[in-house]
DNA sequence: CGCCATTCTTTCGTGTGCAAAATGCTTGCA
DNA sequence: TGCAAGCATTTTGCACACGAAAGAATGGCG
């Protein structure tokens, strides 16, 4: 599996350290691959994606945001939400407005039919909460700790 | 924010469990594209991108593979790993070669330059563990638990 | 009033991710 | 032997994801 090399000691040491399993950015990566590829089958059979899906839960939470702060919400680049919300807006879920006050920014709000999908968010959220397969509890505290984990890389991002 | 509605209790329920910050998967999403942004630049540097990195990781464990097994290993499908493995080796990190056993076969091999990617991609490793701002056990433990969280989601992928 | 720096959005190019169809090799079975 | 079934990979099509550059509108400032 991995040959035996004559290295300085201070590279002899990296080996282990490169190990895939061991690494949290893997670990991370293919946990949120999975992720998506449960919620996939699920949110398809309602016609969406799981970003789709991500924009929809900040708006349920908070209708109305331009472009930019729901960007900041979900953590998308500007240029990756312009098409989705347009394919979100072909499918009947949102409307966008250019704001009256600042004509440079396009509001996004909620139709009927984006607000009555929640009651079926709901239901996917409650099965594939089912299939993680841990407590409530466990649940809390990892997300927390991811949660905690985003903000500290998100302010070293520059380092 | 959140207005108040007129429904059956079994729908009221429903709101605060949507809450954005409460959802594992979106933590878990965000996390993700907060890591990748945190390689990127450092990646970049190396003509590397982070699928491409999470390759090499793979590969430095154990050469050699083909698609099938590099895919399985870095959770993967074959779709996209063929263009990917195509950029790799116009950069001239890996060799692609149809194994004599068996033609239908790609095996995968590091070149000489692939193999000496490892000695920069630890210190990578070091700077981005810097950036997550916490210890080496926080961090083991955190990478556990979403290996045991990935397991779970993925045995139960067809439900 | 008109110019310009700022802010916000959109467009563009590159690179993932994945499903489904197409291609080419292998194996098993008549 | 010959061919049908099956397997590994590639191709194709759609949808993210992001940086950089272009467009459009606002708010000063001379």
């Amino acid at each position: 599996m991995s040959q035996t090399r004559r290295l300085p000691a201070s590279l002899q040491a990296d080996a282990s350290d490169l190990a895939l399993d061991g690494q949290l950015c893997f670990a991370l990566y293919a946990a949120s691959l999975a992720m998506t590829k449960v919620y996939r089958p699920l949110l398809a059979r309602i016609g969406l994606t799981y970003p789709q899906y991500v924009v929809l839960l900040a708006l349920w939470e908070c209708d109305g945001l331009n472009i930019g702060e729901l960007g900041e919400r979900v953590s998308l680049d500007s240029g990756t939400l312009t098409p989705l919300l347009k394919r979100m807006q072909a499918l009947g879920l949102i409307e966008r407005t250019r704001s009256a006050a600042d004509e440079r920014q396009v509001l996004i709000t909620l139709t009927r039919a984006g607000h009555d999908l929640s009651a079926t968010a709901s239901a996917i959220q409650e099965q594939v909460g089912c299939a993680t397969a841990c407590s409530n509890r466990e649940r809390q505290a990892l997300t927390q700790a991811l949660q905690q984990l985003r903000a500290a890389l998100l302010s070293n991002a520059d380092t």
